[in-house]
DNA sequence: GGCTTGTATTGACGTTCGTTGATCCAACCT
DNA sequence: AGGTTGGATCAACGAACGTCAATACAAGCC
């Protein structure tokens, strides 16, 4: 946000074939706010580390242990892609003794479900 | 894929804190063309472009000069990101005279809202 | 034909991302 | 205290991404 004017999108733009649209059905911050759960979850590594750890019933935890052997990846690469899905608040975690535990935060996976099936058409089903 | 030697997960890794994990529940390859669809909603612009197209019903269309002037962007920038969707298999297009008109397809966001709930914790209702 | 409008493509730029080796910190164990 | 192990952080690299101006293509209109 910082290089161009923005002061051009006042007009009707129905040059003949826009009757008019309405206004966007999601506004730039919540596409924001969900872009970057999408995000997180966006790179095949993201999302096996979130599945593996989200198959784990509700307050089930998985220690970070049992996550790295499973991938090809260093060990700083793992907690690296781990950090980004802490930050973008799909799971959490806690330390105890040596180990490190994770665990979901469904709320954030209710939320992305959410926009998905109110995203979806309506004639689908009616 | 190129520079690593990968040879080293055959072990137990079971030092004290491990029980032996299961495998996990989602194989590479499934991830890595999931990760392509939430990689492809992962940017707010084409987040909001899926959805001001896919709110249109069923059979709805969207013409690109509906979809250009609601955003402070320039006119390739929105056809790059309408062209990454359409890479994704979550909208398709054709033109029509001098416009072109681009719809959703369902069957994408079904994939990811599937993956979302099967991915759900099965104790948050149980 | 030429002109105009809508859309896609190209080439380039700065930024962000994914990965790694090296290093650091926390906790356990003698 | 020293040594070892699990995990996070740092610094750096190449690759991919988002954006734009310029250009090319497609279709209608004069």
């Amino acid at each position: 946000m910082s290089k161009q004017g923005l002061k051009v999108i006042g007009q009707t733009t129905d040059a003949g074939c826009c009757p008019s649209l309405s206004a966007a059905p999601l506004d730039e911050d919540r596409a924001a706010d969900l872009a970057k759960l999408f995000k997180a979850l966006g790179d095949p590594v993201r999302l096996r580390l979130m599945s593996m750890i989200a198959s784990r019933g509700d307050g089930g935890e998985v220690c970070v242990c049992e996550l790295t052997p499973a991938f090809d990846l260093s060990q700083p690469t793992i907690s690296h892609h781990l950090k980004l899905l802490r930050q973008a608040g799909l799971i959490d975690c806690e330390r105890r003794g040596t180990w490190v535990y994770y665990w979901a935060l469904p709320q954030a996976l209710d939320r992305l479900a959410a926009f998905l099936t109110s995203a979806r058409p309506a004639g689908a089903e009616a």
